[in-house]
DNA sequence: CTCGTTGCAAAGGATTTGCACAAGT
DNA sequence: ACTTGTGCAAATCCTTTGCAACGAG
């Protein structure tokens, strides 16, 4: 008894799947299951995921039906997804909150505190009457060992 | 005098293609104009507004052009591009820096200071070494007409 | 048994790339 | 003239959609 909450982050799928007269597939919880162990991964490799797990005979769910899933399971609340700058977005299970911080250089993924953001959250609401939607958020930059190799960009 | 600046915002184009043996062309002039005049539009965008200021006639670069010059122009630290979610980047000229805030609902973008960010920044640098890039950056959200329409969700 | 789901294949939109010709210096 | 830029068309990449067969409740 400690899930009669709203947001509740630990309803098993089915339960959820269940509210809306869904379906308890396998595929469903390949999908989901593959974000939550893969973090940070794009359609594409979530798919790939499901294809090496399958094994050589095994069935691996169509790329399409990723993508529907997803979808899907973003709707429901059990994770999220984000653009970190072109090409394809990252979904990442919607467990813990967190920042997202880009190298533009090696195109590493680092995860940051939320709380990072409280200051600017506050300030777009109170000017902007802007609620800032953090887990979405991704911030782009250069991480050290990028801006070290930065030093011989000039001949 | 006040020009010989190194990342000096007002060199005009010309100045920049001749210091890398470049060529100053029609396309390059029009496309840095349209994204000057739209502010934050999409390759698709810039394209078609150079098609009407073509006019029928006229000729209006191709789409990989744009795309190619876009590209140049952002080497050439004229012009900056975001990625505002999914689908196309958008690009601004980049002479005065701004954060981005786009609201999920309706699409609205709206600039904000990037001073909003000067504390997330200095933890990122103090904590991970990571060098925040404030111009690309994109919150998400949601603004304040879109957020009073969502009380009409449930049924 | 009845509908939601899935796989397949084809459609689409947004970029990118190869090349021969046009244009800037 | 010499080299860079451009248009065009074809090629990619990522995602979406239509439809008939499949499977969960």
């Amino acid at each position: 008894m400690a899930d009669s909450h709203q947001t509740g982050s630990a309803a098993p799928l089915a339960e959820r799947l269940r509210a809306r007269g869904l379906r308890l597939t396998t595929q469903r919880q390949r999908v989901l299951a593959a974000v939550a162990a893969l973090d940070h991964a794009t359609p594409e490799a979530i798919g790939a995921r499901l294809r090496e797990e399958a094994g050589p005979g095994g069935a691996a769910p169509d790329a399409s039906t990723v993508y529907r899933n997803l979808e899907l399971l973003e709707r429901l609340g059990l994770v999220w997804h984000t653009h970190l700058g072109k090409g394809a977005p990252v979904y990442h299970a919607a467990e813990h909150p967190h920042l997202h911080v880009v190298c533009q250089g090696c195109g590493e993924i680092a995860s940051a505190d939320p709380a990072l953001l409280d200051t600017a959250a506050e300030r777009l609401a109170t000017d902007l009457g802007f609620q800032l939607d953090v887990g979405h958020v991704a911030l782009s930059g250069t991480c050290r060992t990028c801006r070290d190799r930065a030093g011989d960009e000039k001949p």
